[in-house]
This record gives C-alpha cells, structure tokens and sequence, in this order.
RNA sequence: GGCCCCGUCGUCUAGUGGCCUAGGACGCAGCCCUCUCAAGGCUGAGAUCGCGGGUUCGAAUCCCGCCGGGGCUACCA
C-alpha cells in the first residue's frame, strides 16, 4: 500500500472554532479518493494561530469526523511513520527548514513593524501599483532590532501544476511579494508549514477547499526552494456557500457548525450523500448513494468549478429518505439518545407511524413528548365532551393495540353521526395538548390505557 | 487595485456545435389518499442558458468584450 510510494492525503483543519462543515467536506473527498486507490488518509493538526487555538476545539473535530464515519490511519491521536501530527508539536523542524533557507539565501529576517507594513501598503494603494514588499529588510537589514519574522525570498517566474478538477493551472510568481514564513512568535504561517509538511509526510495528492487554489503557487515555491518533491496533482473543491451565495459565517450561519447536525438527528450516512452531490455528480440521474457508491463513482473530473450553496430543504428531504429506509431496530437504536425519558419498547411501537412523519430524529420529540408530559386539559364545549365520552366507552374494554384501537373509535365515530375530524379533534387536544400528533390509534395506543383514559375523563368535566 | 476561479429554473445540477419546443432532483402549486401532520401516487408552474458582440447553415455549448459573484493578495488558516 501507502508503503510502496501509494496514494497519500490529508486534511489539515485548525482548531480555532467549531468543527466546519467544510472539513467534513474535505475530509469526504480525500476519503474517496484514498480509498479508491488503497491509498492512505492522514490527519493533520493545523494549530499555530497560538491566539486562537484550544484544545476542545481540536476534540470536536475529532469527534465531528468519527460521527461522520470519517476515519483517518495516521494522525495525532493515533501516531504514524510521520508523527507528530500537530503541527506545534513540530515548530522545530519548520525552523529547521527555515534556517535552511536563510543559510542559503532563499530567505531572510525582516525586523519590520506591523505599523511599518502597513504604511507600505497604503502608499502602495495611493500610488495604485499592487503591493509587494519592499525588500527593505533584504537590501538594508537595521541592525539595532532584535524581533524578527521571517520571510521567503520568492524567485518568480512562471508556477505551473495539475489541478484534478481544472487542468492545468499556471500562476506568474513575479506578481507575487516576498511572504513570511515564520512569525515573530517563532510559529510558522499556514503557508510554510503547510507545505513542508505536506513534502515531510510524503502527501501524494492535496485534496483542499477552493480558498487554497491562489495559495498553491506560494507553497510551491517553497517545497522546489527546500528542494523536496512536489505532490504529483493538487484538486480544489468548489466552496460551500451560505444559502444566501455569501460566504458562511459563524454568526450568521449555523449551517457551518458540524455539531448541530448531530444534535438535530441529521444521519451520518445521509449527511455524508448530500455533502458529496455538493460540488459533484455522477452524471446520472442517480442521488442516493452510499459510501462505498461513492467510492466507486466519485471523480474529479466531475467536480463542479464553482461554489455551490447550502440547502437545508435539500438536506431535509435526503436525510428524510435515510430515515425512512432504516430498519426498525436501526431506528429505535438510533432515537434512543433523543427520548431519554422513553424505554426501548415505546420507542419500537412509536416507529411505524413515526417514520414518514421526520426528516430529522429530533422531530420525534415534538410528536412523543405528550408520553411524559402531561397536557392541560382542554375546555371543550358539550357537543366535544359527548364524544369524548363517546370514545371512553369504545375503548374500555378493547384490546390496547392501534388495530383494535382504531376499528372501535371507527364503530364509535359511525354511532356518533359526526366525522372522523370533528370525533377526533377533541381527543387529541386532550391527549396531547397539540394540534398535530401521529394517528389517534397510535397516539393513544403509545400511552399505557389508564393514563390514556384518565386524560380524556378529565376533559370531561372542563367546560368553555 | 493586482492575480486567479466561476456564472443553465428559487436551490443543487444534466448539457462539451444540430438529439434542447433546455432534462433531472429539492422546493413550490393543484388533485388523489386521509382524523391532524407526514409519507405515497398523479399533474403542473418555473431558465429569453449573466449581458453585448462575433464565428457558423446552426451556439447554453467556440472566440472577444463587459457585468456580476467568490477566492488570494495578513506575522489567519
């Protein structure tokens, strides 16, 4: 495998907020491209923001991922022949190389102030000419300062690169400024580390959001200057967008948090199917996929090349269909966590109702909540409570199962004269205290039948 | 500002010169089913293919210009 020179990717998410969307996005792909070349999928920690970075963020991630079924064979939390994984835990060989690169002219010390920086910049934009640094620190290093970055050298010319899902790409490096790659804290940027790291762990293919397409001629640049291999092919996935186009924000969408949909009872398998037609398509009218369909259909030449927005009603309808094809006992194991108050048995006899009534798992607290919470009594007028009592007497003594449940209130709704609506109505008010509930055999069936009949005794006695 | 990527129904998309009076899916509307809400079935509305020029017998598909959106241009990643 991956021994033998095979196929090596990786994501490499920073733990700086909640776990993306994104990532789970990223991840997706690097996974099927792996796995269709028995290739080797690799975690990376990208935590050298020191401002921004702590560790809980880097377990959400983790624990988004192994939600997601996403599971990496080399990473920081399972070691590797390339370890370590974190990229702080490795600022020694970023320096390492860095110094390299000084020694060697390929890179130098620049001792200027943000404040000086940015006045280059803003003079830069006075003048309309694109910025590019001075080179002052280059041509006329000060020599009474002592807090220093460090700053690539970059040599121009013409970048060029395979892009799996645009072609060739080509960027001209002379537009490009000197950048830095090692900060005054000593930690390296994105761009450094990135791109050692990828050479130092032998990553074959980098897989990544569209953001990094500009960002390839820099770190290209880098890996030909240290004098390692450059990855044979790079492919840069179209951008998530906000429903809206925008780009997603924290504040604005909750979308981009990958917890939620854990919590809402979004399936795993279902999320994964959306977030791959997200940006791709098979070219058949085919939607549904599993994983290991993926596997076998995905490519990036089928990539889409621009942004695609997020659609909640999409996703609703998708992961609806998941629901509806799990088997019972997948289901009731996976609606356990969201009905703590309910045994496994009232989970099993909810199901059948239950199942075309959600497109998420959380929605099947909406319609049993009336299990363990008792409803106000509703104040009925006297033609209601007839037929409240109507129904008391049709289902004292029957068999307590939504079969022989529902052919006595039929019997009992026929003897009434009244429809099914107006018969039914006031029994659900008093049962569930809602408007909307599952079928009234069930409703009623789901509750033990002394809990059941007591509710609609008391409705009874309320009058308007 | 510079560089790069992108632009087909509201949304995700099919489409690589004639098969397109532009196809599918989600959503939407109507009907059927029906105790509510769903699911399901059927039907339907919805895109002058961003705009303007070319090339061609013929363009959503090729070329040019423009406009619009996004990304990068940070001691964020």
């Amino acid at each position: 495998m991956s021994k033998h020179g095979g196929v090596r990717v990786r994501i490499a998410p920073s733990p700086t907020g909640f776990a993306h969307l994104g990532t789970a996005s990223t991840a997706l792909y690097n996974l099927l491209f792996a796995r269709q070349n028995e290739g080797t999928f690799v975690l990376r920690v990208d935590d050298t923001d020191v401002e921004r970075y702590r560790p809980e963020y880097e377990a959400l991630i983790y624990e988004s991922l192994h939600w997601l079924g996403l599971d990496w064979a080399e990473g920081p939390d399972k070691g590797g022949p390339f370890a370590p994984y974190r990229q702080s835990e490795r600022v020694d060989i970023y320096k390492g190389e860095a110094a390299r690169l000084i020694q060697e002219g390929k890179a130098y010390r620049c001792y200027c102030t943000p404040e000086e920086l940015e006045a280059e910049r803003r003079q830069a934009q006075l003048e309309k000419r694109p910025y590019r640094y001075s080179r002052r620190c280059l041509i006329n290093p000060p020599l009474d300062r002592t807090v220093f970055a460090v700053r690539f050298k970059v040599p121009g010319g013409e970048i060029a690169f395979i892009d799996m899902v645009r072609g060739g790409m080509k960027f001209d490096a002379d537009l490009i400024g000197d950048f830095i790659i090692v900060k005054s804290d000593g930690y390296p940027t994105y761009q450094f580390a990135s791109p050692v790291d990828d050479a130092l762990m032998k990553i074959t293919h980098v897989i990544r959001g569209e953001e990094h397409l500009s960002n390839t001629p820099y770190q290209l640049m880098l890996v030909d200057a240290l004098g390692h291999e450059r990855a044979v092919a790079y492919a840069h996935m179209p951008l998530i967008l906000a429903h809206d186009g925008a780009k997603m924000s924290k504040r604005k969408h909750p979308e981009l948090n990958l917890a939620i949909y854990r919590e809402q009872g979004y399936l795993p398998e279902a999320m994964l199917n959306y977030l791959a037609l997200l940006g791709w398509n098979p070219g058949t009218a085919q939607e549904i996929f599993s994983f290991d369909e993926l596997v076998r259909t995905f490519s990036f030449d089928r990539v889409q090349h621009a942004g695609a927005r997020f659609d909640w009603e999409k996703l609703n309808w998708m992961n609806g269909e998941y629901i509806r094809k799990l088997g019972d006992d997948e289901l009731t194991a996976r609606l356990r966590p969201f009905l703590p108050q309910l045994d496994e048995e009232t989970i099993r006899r909810a199901i059948p109702p239950l199942r075309t009534r959600m497109y998420k798992l959380a929605q099947a607290v909406d319609y049993l909540d009336y299990l363990w919470t008792d409803p106000a009594p509703p104040a009925l007028d006297p033609e209601a409570a007839e037929r409240v009592k109507a129904a008391i007497n049709a289902l004292k003594d029957v068999p307590w199962e939504p079969e022989s449940i529902e052919a006595a209130l039929e019997e009992a709704v026929a003897r009434s004269g009244a429809g099914k609506g107006k018969f039914y109505t006031p029994l659900r008010d008093a049962l569930t205290g809602k408007k909307v509930s599952l079928p009234i055999h069930y409703t009623l069936h789901l509750l033990p039948r002394d809990v059941a009949l007591q509710r609609l005794q008391r409705a009874t006695n309320v009058r308007v």
